[in-house]
RNA sequence: GCUUCCGUAGCUCAACUGGAUAGAGUGUAGGCCUCCGGAGCCUAAGGUUGUGGGUUCGACUCCCGCCGGGAGCACCA
C-alpha cells in the first residue's frame, strides 16, 4: 500500500510549525478531514489548535501554513481558506498515481493473514434447539459471520465459534409435548423442517401448560403456586432429571428431535451463507464452570450462603450479588459461561481475544462474566469482548415468540427471494438465463437486500424491521449497489481489460478524482470497520462508492471516448470500482451478480 | 425504585469520534432513454439534532437537570 498524502502532509506541517513559529506540536493535534464539497480542495486542516503557538488570527496562521506546504510539497498544487479551514488541493497527478499503484493490486486494503497474526475466536449465533431461527437471529448471525470476516482482512486468524444450547428446561418442554401429543410425527410425515417441528410442540407444550395454570387459579391457588403446582410443570422437570441421570430413553428422544432441530438449522445456515469452524454444544459443557466455584472459595472471591448456595458480591463494584451455584448444587448460565471462556482459553492458548456475539438484553450478564473472571485472576479477561448489538423491532414493537409475533427467518428469506424474482421478471431481465442461474440470481438479490438492510445499520442501535417497506430494491439498498457492479461488467465485457499500471493519462476530471479519492478511502474503512466491530461502516462506503460511480457512468462517457488513454484509464478506473465493491460486499457476506 | 442504553427531515438511517451552512434514501412535486444497462441520473420543498442550562474559538458529539422510550435488576437461559 502507498503511503498515505495526509502521513507526509503531518510531518511537514510539524516542519512548518517549527520553521514558522519556531515551536513544536504533536502530530496527534493535526487534524485532516474530507474538504466539504461546495468549496475547493481535498484535504481541509483545521489549524484552530496552533492559534495558541502562532499568536495570530486564524486566517493568517493557515495562510503561512499553506503557503509553507505549498512551496514545500510538490503534491500541494494550490490552496485557500475559509475562517480557521486551510483547504489544500492535491495535484490530478498525484492522485493518478495513487491510481495506478493500487490499480492490480487487489489486496490494496487488507492486510494479510501470516503464521504470526493474532487469533481471534468469534462467537456468534448460539441458538436455542426448541425452536425456528427469527428475525433476531439473523441478525445475530448476519452480524458475526460479517465481523468474522472483516477481521480476518485485518489480519486476525478468525475462530467462528457456534455454542449450541441443545439441553435444559425449555427443550424437555418440546421433548413431552412431542411425547404426549405427537403420535410420532416426523419431519417427514409431516413435511415440516425439523426445526419448526421442534417449535410446535414447545408451542403446544405451552399453550396447555397455560391452561392448567388458569384452571389450577380458579380453584384460588396463586399465580405463583398454579406455576409451580401445574402436572405438566412438574413433569418436565422430572424429565429434565432423568436427562441429567443419562436415563436412555429420555436422551434417546433428545437425540432425535435434537437431529432434527439441526437438520433444519444446517438448512437455514446455507441460504444465509453463515458457516462455524468450532461446534460447541451445551450438553457437553454445562457442567464446566462448577469446577470454579471451589476455585473461587479458595480464593475468598466467592462466599458461600447458610443455605448452600454460592454468591459473588460484586457490591463494591457498583453491581449486585451474583449467584453463581443454586442451594440445591446446580449451576447456573453465568457459571457455565466461566466454564467455557477458561476452557477456551486453555483450549487455544494462543487466543489474543474472544468475542460474544449476543444481543444488548445481556449487557449486564456480560459486565458481571469478564469482572469474575478478572477477579478469579485470568489476565486474559481483559481480552474477552461483548460484541452487543440492539434489538430488532417490528412495527407494532418488540418480537414475542410466546406469542407468535415473530418473523420467521425461512419465511422471511423466502419471501425476500420470491420478491427479487418477481422484480426481476417484472424488469424482463430473465432473457438468456438458465433457470437455474435465474434461480442463484434472485437467492443472490433477495439475500443481498436482506442482508444490506440489516447490516448497514450500526450494531449498537436497535433497528425497526418493516416487514411491508423494508424490502426494498431501490436507493439505499444492496441491489442498487448490486446493480452497480453488474452495469461495470457489462462495461468491462463490452470494452475488453486493460494493465491499470501500464496507463497514461494527461489530467484527470472531477468524477475521476473522486471516484479515485473515495478508492483512497478504503484501507482506512476496512480498519475503521474493525476496529469498531461495525458492517455498517463498510456498507455505507460501498454505497457512497456505487452512488460516485453512477453519476460518474451517467455524465462521461467511458466506450465511444476516442482518445485511447483515456478510455483505457476510464476502463481500469471501472475495473477497479468493481473490485472495491466486490470485496467490500463480501465482506457483509453479499455475492454481486454479473448480470441482473 | 436502582442500574444502563437511546431520542437527528413525515418514515428508515448517516455524520470521519469536538470542526465549516447536520447529510443520504424513501415518500411528495417536477425533469432526463438519438449515448456504454432507467433496479439509474438531476432539481425542489422538508431540521431550533426531545428539552433547559454548562464547558470553549467551535457541541448531534463532552458534563448536569428535566421530558419521553427500550433493556436488565441474585437460586431463568
Amino acid at each position: 500500500m502507498p503511503m498515505k498524502i495526509e502521513q507526509a502532509l503531518t510531518s511537514l506541517v510539524i516542519q512548518a510549525i517549527r520553521s514558522l513559529y519556531n515551536s513544536t506540536v504533536e502530530s496527534k493535534s493535526i487534524v485532516f478531514q474530507k474538504t466539504n464539497a461546495e468549496y475547493e480542495g481535498d484535504l481541509t486542516i483545521v489549524v484552530f489548535p496552533f492559534l495558541k503557538i502562532s499568536k495570530k488570527s486564524p486566517e493568517v496562521t493557515a495562510k503561512e501554513i499553506g503557503a509553507y506546504l505549498q512551496a514545500n510539497s510538490p503534491e500541494v498544487e494550490h490552496f485557500s481558506v475559509v475562517k480557521g479551514f486551510l483547504n489544500l488541493v492535491i495535484s490530478g497527478q498525484y492522485w493518478f498515481d495513487y491510481f495506478t499503484k493500487v490499480a492490480e493490486n487487489t489486496g490494496y486494503a487488507f492486510v494479510p493473514v501470516t503464521d504470526s497474526s493474532p487469533t481471534v475466536m468469534l462467537e456468534y449465533s448460539s441458538p436455542n434447539t426448541n425452536k425456528p431461527l427469527h428475525l433476531g437471529h439473523i441478525r445475530n448471525n448476519l452480524l458475526g459471520y460479517s465481523v468474522a470476516e472483516i477481521l480476518k482482512v485485518n489480519g486476525n486468524k478468525v475462530i467462528k465459534a457456534n455454542l449450541v444450547n441443545d439441553r435444559g428446561i425449555h427443550i424437555c418442554k418440546s421433548m413431552l409435548a412431542w411425547k404426549k401429543w405427537g403420535n410420532g410425527e416426523t419431519p417427514e410425515s409431516a413435511g415440516i423442517k425439523g426445526d419448526h417441528l421442534v417449535g410446535k410442540y414447545y408451542v403446544e407444550f405451552d399453550k396447555n401448560l397455560k391452561s392448567q395454570i388458569s384452571n389450577l387459579k380458579s380453584q384460588g391457588l396463586s399465580e405463583e403456586e398454579a406455576e409451580k403446582k401445574a402436572p405438566f410443570m412438574l413433569e418436565v422437570q422430572e424429565m429434565l432429571r432423568k436427562w441429567e441421570a443419562g436415563d436412555a430413553e429420555v436422551v434417546g428422544l433428545w437425540k432425535m428431535m435434537n437431529s432434527w432441530v439441526y437438520k433444519g438449522f444446517d438448512e437455514t445456515y446455507k441460504m444465509l451463507g453463515v458457516d462455524f469452524d468450532k461446534m460447541y454444544y451445551e450438553s457437553d459443557t454445562y457442567l464446566l464452570g462448577k469446577k470454579m466455584i471451589d476455585e473461587g472459595l479458595s480464593k475468598n472471591v466467592f462466599n458461600r450462603g447458610a443455605d448452600g448456595s454460592v454468591f459473588i458480591d460484586l457490591t463494591p463494584d457498583g453491581l449486585d450479588k451474583k449467584i453463581l451455584l443454586r442451594s440445591d448444587g446446580t449451576s447456573v448460565y453465568m457459571t457455565q459461561d466461566m466454564g467455557t471462556a477458561v476452557e477456551r482459553f486453555k483450549e487455544f492458548p494462543e487466543l489474543s481475544k474472544l468475542i460474544y456475539t449476543v444481543g444488548n438484553e445481556q449487557d449486564y450478564h456480560f459486565k458481571v462474566l469478564f469482572l469474575v473472571l478478572k477477579k478469579l485472576g485470568y489476565k486474559w479477561a481483559e481480552s474477552c469482548y461483548h460484541l452487543s448489538y440492539g434489538m430488532v423491532e417490528l412495527p407494532e414493537g418488540k418480537m414475542k415468540s410466546r406469542e407468535g409475533k415473530v418473523v420467521d427467518a425461512d419465511d422471511l428469506i423466502k419471501e425476500m427471494i420470491d420478491t427479487a424474482r418477481e422484480t426481476t421478471m417484472e424488469l424482463g431481465k430473465t432473457e438468456g438465463l438458465e433457470l437455474h442461474e435465474a434461480e442463484k440470481l434472485y437467492h443472490a438479490i433477495g439475500l443481498g437486500a436482506l442482508k444490506y438492510f440489516i447490516l448497514k445499520v450500526d450494531p449498537k442501535k436497535k433497528m425497526l424491521f418493516n416487514p411491508k417497506e423494508s424490502i426494498d430494491f431501490n436507493g439505499h439498498t444492496g441491489p442498487f449497489v448490486q446493480y452497480t457492479y453488474a452495469r461495470i461488467q457489462s462495461v468491462l465485457r463490452k470494452g475488453g481489460s486493460v494493465v491499470g499500471s501500464r496507463l497514461s493519462v494527461v489530467g484527470i476530471n472531477r468524477k475521476e478524482k473522486n471516484l479515485i479519492k473515495i478508492i483512497y478511502d478504503f484501507p482506512g474503512v476496512v480498519q475503521d470497520a474493525g476496529r469498531e466491530y461495525n458492517p455498517g461502516v463498510i456498507a455505507n462506503y460501498v454505497y457512497e462508492l456505487s452512488k460516485e460511480y453512477n453519476q460518474f457512468y451517467h455524465d462521461i462517457t467511458i466506450l465511444k471516448e476516442e482518445n485511447a488513454d483515456l478510455r483505457n484509464f476510464r476502463l481500469a478506473l471501472s475495473a477497479k470500482v468493481a473490485e472495491v465493491i466486490r470485496s467490500g460486499m463480501n465482506l457483509l457476506g453479499i455475492e454481486v451478480p454479473e448480470k441482473m
